[in-house]
DNA sequence: CGGAACCAGTTTTTT
DNA sequence: ACTGGTTCCG
């Protein structure tokens, strides 16, 4: 392979030699991000917060390399987390030199590199040259076996607890034989062993899961010096992304490379570590210093992204977390909103609220008009999304022009104030209307609601689709999960390679061919007596007559088509006729048409798009090695929706306007990561809120719902203890309409005793809320009318007594045991104990008084 | 073998 | 409340 060609060493360019090269790239740099461009040898931390252009400094420092001829494409590894930022990497190096970069056979995710340096040294752990990757299905039915031979009740000890155990020690580098004893007791004392038994089994398979892509790869550097010392050689430059993500044996991994020429550079932002949960080790970024001595460390704190009350937001609630690295993030920007911030009665209530917000943000917007009114415009925006400098648009006066700097400068990063102008340009030019004030107005696309767990999701769904809102979920199941494609994917993998015992076990009754758990046994004992596969098992057990019936003809018949296909494969037939034949031979494509569910016909469309999938590919085994590691999801649709997603799948994006919905402790910070990992959990948790507040370039809101139904059950809601954290200045706090006393005057006219009781009981009285209302009121800011008309009364808990009965629209009546600040602890006749902010509690009499 | 009945586990997720 | 899995029975 030429991309493994060892080169003699090089001496890199003198300074002189790299300055006389031209080197436009460098001009749209800050001072920082030129220093991490720049500082090509030695060991370099760049510690880059949210929004900082951290991807910018790395792509041209890549490009430098290159172009400076300091070092050649393959002598680059260039490590990331995700196929998307792989992906995205190597695209803007190749906008930055003008040209396709011509094999950058080493810039790649730890996993494809990993699987890439497996492939060329897999006998040295056991395995050969072609082993397969298992999914997680695989995996997990391997387990299940495991566990079931090794007499251990799988209703006791599910195999996913297995699976986790397992991957948790692959994450921290551990083979069987190095398991501490601290972990002996995992998995009811036979996690050690079983472990060792699934690593014996992959082995046999000639497989291997996700964590042997890294583990086996350290193993090998480990006890072959010789082959690590090679690639020490050959990767004189490594740059690594998102490093407050990786766990123990990125870590060593990279460790064991870097160790003979030192340059390495990674990028992180230790307050964006949110992976710890499976297996992200904070303490890597934290100890950079130590591994690589004399390390420049290079802090990246202009932010481009966000407003600066978005910044403060998230910089106050961020800076609560202790053993940070500590970054102060700026900009030089001065306009901009505050993150507003709201309460609900319960979650159907603030998706109601958030949708209107949506409409009214989008309705007829500026934006609008303009694609409809410039078709180019469209293209501008997404040319204009890498704009970065703002000087770069200094003098420009048209789109033209406009279009012209942006092909010059290429860069990504977004922020207001040009986007404002690109807005006045495009107005300019086609003689708009004016446009109302800069920052209100979104198009469906620009918004996005994070949220922290996905069951969150449901309820916008509903929403949306009642009020017909165009939505978007990113993140859900995918593509190549789903079980039909599965099933497809195991009848390819068998036809090439009739060995693969998990794929025929996957698809030897499916579609149903009368073989169930007994004939499934027969042929598992006829394959292990004879020590053969399961397909020659089968094969056997058919010639000796140890099967009858109707599964017996179905069998011969599966055995027949698996040879059929399995010679196509080796006379190299066209694949996507072999695909096609199998599907149609095997009877699954039948078995979908006949299929009467609603999702059938979904199925049989996902089965169409595998095929078409294919025609990229030269064959079946290039297609199957791809889709084991990209996993990817990328369904470009272009119509114009909302984004609903995760907090974690939202790191790395950005969006001009965001909501924040269920900052309600318990569900945010999720008490369970509080549970599970006391004050390291929170602080997890905390950089989270600060991951969500940073993905706002100009609107942000942070919303809480007093009552939410949990797992079937209403539970009363405190407001997250993030809210509390934001600092007082960042924040503009509204009322929500629809509650007693919200709505403003015009809606709730004070008259009865109902009314006033719940308006002095209104609002949320925890110390960081009263004070937002005070300096609300008190600076006479923009604070919605009606805030102002419900009197914040501070003593609002004297509205109720200890003892008193009381009335709740979801717990019913109760009696009030006890008061502490805002916070009630009532003793409900139906629903039992709860605490409930006194907010959502009126006087029983009054109750009485009002059917609801 | 297939449908009904029952029961446990419900954060985040890439490769 | 809901899902996915297993078990039990016709």
């Amino acid at each position: 392979m030429s991309e493994l060609e060892d080169f003699p060493d090089r001496i890199p360019l003198s300074q002189q030699a790299v300055a006389a090269r031209a080197t436009p790239y460098l001009d749209g740099l800050n001072p920082p991000q030129r220093e991490a461009v720049e500082a090509l040898e030695g060991p370099v931390l760049m510690l880059a917060g949210a929004g900082t252009g951290k991807t910018k400094a790395l792509t041209t420092r890549i490009a430098h390399l290159l172009n400076t001829n300091t070092a050649r494409p393959n002598e680059i590894l260039a490590v990331t987390f995700t196929n998307k930022a792989a992906r995205e990497m190597k695209n803007r190096v190749a906008n930055l030199l003008g040209q396709a970069v011509e094999g950058m056979p080493w810039l790649g995710t730890f996993h494809s590199i990993g699987v890439k340096l497996l492939r060329r040294h897999a006998e040295l752990v056991g395995l050969k040259t072609n082993f397969t990757i298992l999914d997680t299905d695989d995996q997990l039915r391997l387990l299940k076996q495991l566990i079931v031979a090794a007499n251990i009740d799988p209703k006791r000890w599910p195999e996913r607890h297995l699976a986790n155990v397992i991957d948790d020690w692959k994450n921290r580098a551990l083979t069987p034989d190095r398991i501490p004893a601290a972990d002996h007791g995992a998995f009811n004392h036979r996690g050690p062993e079983l472990y060792a038994e699934y690593q014996e089994r992959l082995k046999t398979l000639n497989a291997c899961d996700f964590g042997d892509l890294l583990l086996h790869v350290v193993t090998i550097f480990q006890s072959h010096p010789d082959v690590l010392e090679q690639y020490q050689r050959w990767f004189r430059y490594i740059l690594v992304d998102e490093y407050q993500d990786t766990n123990v044996a990125q870590y060593l991994w990279l460790r064991l490379l870097a160790q003979k020429h030192k340059n390495i550079c990674c990028v992180g932002d230790d307050d964006q570590s949110i992976y710890g949960w499976r297996g992200a080790e904070v303490g890597n970024i934290l100890r950079f210093e130590k591994d690589f001595p004399g390390a420049r460390v290079i802090r990246l704190e202009q932010n481009y992204r966000s407003t600066p009350h978005i910044l403060d937001a998230a910089s106050s609630v961020i800076s609560a977390n202790k053993g940070r690295l500590g970054k102060t993030l700026y900009t030089e920007e001065t306009e901009g909103n505050q993150v507003k911030l709201i309460g609900h009665w319960d979650g159907d209530e603030e998706a109601r609220w958030i949708g209107e917000k949506i409409e009214e943000l989008v309705v007829g917007t500026a934006k609008e008009a303009i694609h409809r009114s410039n078709p180019r415009s469209k293209t501008i925006l997404q040319e204009f999304e890498r704009l970065a400098k703002k000087d770069a648009l200094n003098g420009v006066k048209t789109p033209e022009e406009l279009l012209q700097r942006l092909r010059q400068q290429n860069s990504p990063l977004v922020e207001y104030k040009t986007r404002k102008l690109l807005f006045e340009l495009c107005e300019r030019q086609n003689n708009q209307e004016p446009l109302p004030p800069a920052f209100q107005k979104y198009s469906f696309e620009e918004i996005a609601i994070l949220v922290r767990a996905s069951h969150q999701m449901r309820a916008f769904e509903d929403r949306f689709l009642t009020i017909g809102l165009p939505y978007r979920v990113i993140g859900g199941p995918r593509f190549y999960e789903r079980m039909e494609i599965r099933d497809a994917m195991a009848y390819f993998r068998l036809a090439v390679s009739l060995e693969d015992d998990l794929a025929f076990e996957r698809i030897v009754n499916t579609p149903k061919r009368g073989l169930g758990d007994k004939a499934q046994q027969k042929i598992q004992s006829a394959a292990r007596t004879n020590g053969v596969s399961l397909v020659e098992g089968a094969r056997l057990l058919l010639a000796a007559k140890g099967l009858t019936g109707k599964g017996a003809g179905e069998l011969q018949r599966l055995l027949d088509g698996l040879d059929a296909w399995h010679n196509l494969v080796r006379a190299e037939a066209d694949h996507i006729e072999i695909a096609e034949q199998i599907l149609d031979g095997s009877g699954y494509t039948e078995m979908w048409q006949n299929t009467k569910t609603p999702e059938a016909a979904g199925r049989l469309e996902n089965l169409k798009e595998l095929v078409k999938a294919l025609e990229n590919f030269d064959n079946l085994q290039g297609f199957l090695e791809h889709v084991s590691l990209v996993m990817d999801n990328d369904t470009e649709d272009a119509d114009e929706k909302v984004s609903i997603m995760t907090l974690h799948a939202a790191k790395g994006l950005e969006f001009p306007a965001v909501f924040l919905p269920g900052w309600e402790d318990g569900l945010f910070p999720s008490q369970r990561a509080m549970d599970e990992s006391g004050l390291k959990g929170l602080e997890e948790e905390r950089r989270l809120a600060y991951v969500g507040l940073t993905r706002a370039e100009e609107y942000a809101v942070v919303s809480f719902a007093g009552n939410r139904l949990v797992y079937g059950s209403w539970q009363s809601q405190m407001p997250s203890r993030f809210i509390d954290e934001l600092a007082d200045d960042a924040v503009e706090v509204l009322t929500p309409p629809g509650l007693y006393g919200g709505g403003g005057a015009e809606e709730v006219h004070v008259e009865s005793d109902l009314y006033e009781k719940a308006s002095r009981a209104d609002g949320y009285n925890s110390p960081g809320w009263r004070r937002l209302q005070a300096r609300g009121n008190q600076r006479g800011m923009s604070q919605p009318r009606e805030s102002r008309n419900v009197v914040i009364d501070m003593n609002a808990v004297s509205a109720f007594t200890e003892g008193e009965r009381v009335f709740h629209d979801k717990f019913g009546y109760g009696t009030i045991t006890a008061i502490e600040g805002d916070k009630l602890d009532i003793s409900f006749e139906k629903a039992g104990f709860k605490k409930v902010v006194a907010k959502f509690v009126k006087a029983a009499e009054a109750a009485d008084d009002v059917p609801f």
